[in-house]
RNA sequence: GGGUCGAUAGCUCAAUGGUAGAGCAGCGUCCUUUUAAGUCGUUGGUUCCGGGUUCGAGUCCCGGUCGACCCA
């Protein structure tokens, strides 16, 4: 990574540290005899598991299979070999014979490496110590690796070389696969579920003139033909509900979001969520889902409703009722003043003081609330947890409370101290959106999406939505501690490509 | 943006201010059912980068790069 080779000029036979330089001559070698490193093809008749399912007890030598795999373990015993190749359902072990493949065949396959992508035929049989093995007849390299792998045993621990080369992390890391293959399942059944409900899966645009449906600073782009900037989405709240107004009853998008703010363990900056929108159901009406929705993960995808919170050491218990309380009430409790609501900003600055929170002098009465609410309350709600009738300050999407006006129809779902899941009774009276985008911009009334009002003004049916963070999901069902341990190639400043 | 910690062989890690080591990997040998295979031998270092202190710096000091954690 460090340094850039590959020139085909002749290593010195005396070098035999730089396993660099002694690859490479393997690979001159390999072509000057007439052979090709880097195939191009090889088809494999089975995957890895599929192959050591197909053996039948008992019964060695009766089934044949051809597996692809990388090398990743090599037990040479002079005449005789054990090795253990890597494809995408995991380690299958081969078996080679000096007498089965000949001198020849035999002794080419010694100078493999491990990391060389090979393919092998043969039969099915069962070591003496009960391992499922494919005697190997003939065998291929299908591509040279010019790089040796990271160590087998210990993996990569350095986060920068995880990060960076994640190729590598998921060859040697267990762990690293189980993540990316949960992560996977996850999605998958996540669409599964919204479409035996009926939901149809859309796709909006992520190049948008006015970044609206959150709080949140974007990214800024530009389009040359068109000659002006563009920003990156940052919700996909808006276009969905366009959707509702053209008659798409049911719709969800899994699609990524960008946000230019600060990275933590729970921050990237692109980000995936799930957004869905139900007509004719509410906030209610998604706590259900909601509520439907994990429980299918955690007995399809897990096979478990008990899942340990990293961060605390807790047991998160998804089965039985979920929590539900008031934003109100936990902020009277947390700060133990049942009148907080009516206090002013002096006192509420002061209390939150008592609390250790810095609080900024242009901060408004309910940001300071909110402080309080995020950083003290927030983190010790480990167990599933509605929180519901939000101030109306927070979002300007939802329907405004009946009985309390000061609050919206909404939820936040909170699990393992994370936001997981804000939802809405969706504010479809256009008058009153309007009011409420002008108030929250300020004089800022470019970064109102008027297309989104015109669309409003068309009529859209009364609906519940809402948004699920993909990433803050999988770190809670993967047991995760950091948002970069679920998503692939997590955002880093850039290294300096030498 | 601030604080704390870290960066040593391809990988995982050692090394009171005094000759930079080990395991794995590599190279060479023995071994035809191994399981982190075993065996004998052996190569390999810009100690992240740049300064400074010192007779002498991986180690101490200053600056920088990148990362992790905490805070904002």
């Amino acid at each position: 990574m460090r340094d850039r080779r590959g020139s085909m000029s002749d290593i010195p036979n005396e070098i035999t540290h730089d396993q660099y330089a002694v690859r490479l001559r393997k690979l001159q070698d390999l072509r000057a005899a007439g052979g090709d490193p880097f195939r191009a093809s090889f088809e494999p008749t089975y995957f890895s598991a599929e192959a050591i399912k197909l053996y039948v007890d008992g019964q060695d030598n009766a089934v044949s299979v051809r597996v692809a795999g990388r090398l990743l373990v090599m037990r040479d015993m002079g005449k005789s070999q054990f090795v253990k190749i890597l494809d995408q359902q995991g380690l299958i072990q081969l078996y080679l014979k000096k007498d089965v493949l000949g001198d020849e065949v035999y002794a080419a396959f010694k100078k493999l490496d491990l990391g060389d992508i090979i393919g092998a035929e043969g039969t099915l049989f069962k070591t003496k110590t009960g391992e499922i093995t494919v005697r190997v007849g003939r065998y291929v390299l299908v591509a040279k690796a010019l790089r040796p792998l990271p160590e087998k045993w210990h993996g990569l621990t350095d986060p920068e070389q995880v990060y960076r080369q994640r190729y590598l992390d998921v060859i040697v890391n267990e762990e690293s696969r189980r993540r990316l293959l949960l992560r996977s399942r996850i999605v998958s059944a996540i669409r599964r579920f919204l479409e035996d409900r009926k939901f149809i899966e859309i796709e909006t645009p992520i190049l948008q003139s006015v970044a609206g449906g959150a709080a949140a600073k974007p990214f800024t782009t530009h389009h040359n033909a068109l000659g002006c900037d563009f920003f990156l989405r940052i919700s996909l709240e808006l276009h969905l509900k366009r959707m509702l107004v053209g008659g798409w009853d049911r719709v969800f998008e899994i699609g990524r979001n960008f946000r230019n703010e600060g990275l933590s363990r729970k921050h990237n900056p692109e980000f995936t969520m799930l957004e869905v929108y139900q007509a004719y159901s509410d906030h209610r009406g998604m706590m259900i889902l909601i509520k439907d929705l994990l429980s299918t993960l955690c007995r399809d995808v897990l096979g478990t409703f008990e899942i340990k919170h990293a961060a605390s050491g807790e047991v998160i218990n998804f089965a039985g009722e979920w929590r539900e309380v008031k934003y109100k009430d936990l902020v009277i409790a947390e700060t133990g003043d049942p009148q907080w609501f009516e206090r002013d900003r002096a006192e509420k600055t002061a209390a939150a003081g008592k609390l250790g929170l810095k609080i900024e002098p242009g901060w408004e009465d309910f940001e300071i609330t909110q402080e309080i609410f995020s950083k003290r309350i927030e983190p010790k709600l480990v167990q599933p947890t509605f929180v519901l009738n939000l101030p109306r300050e927070l979002c300007p999407l939802a329907k405004i409370n009946r009985e309390d006006p000061s609050t919206l129809d909404v939820f936040e779902l909170i699990i393992g101290g994370m936001e997981i899941a804000p939802a809405y009774s969706e504010q479809n009276d256009p008058f009153v959106q309007r009011e409420m985008f002008e108030h929250q911009a300020g004089g800022e009334k470019q970064n109102i999406d008027h297309d989104f009002l015109l669309a409003l003004e068309h009529g859209m049916p009364p609906a519940g939505g809402m948004g699920v963070g993909i990433d803050r999901l999988c770190i809670l069902l993967t047991g995760a501690e950091s948002i970069r341990d679920v998503i692939l190639f997590p955002q880093l400043r850039p290294a300096d490509a030498k």
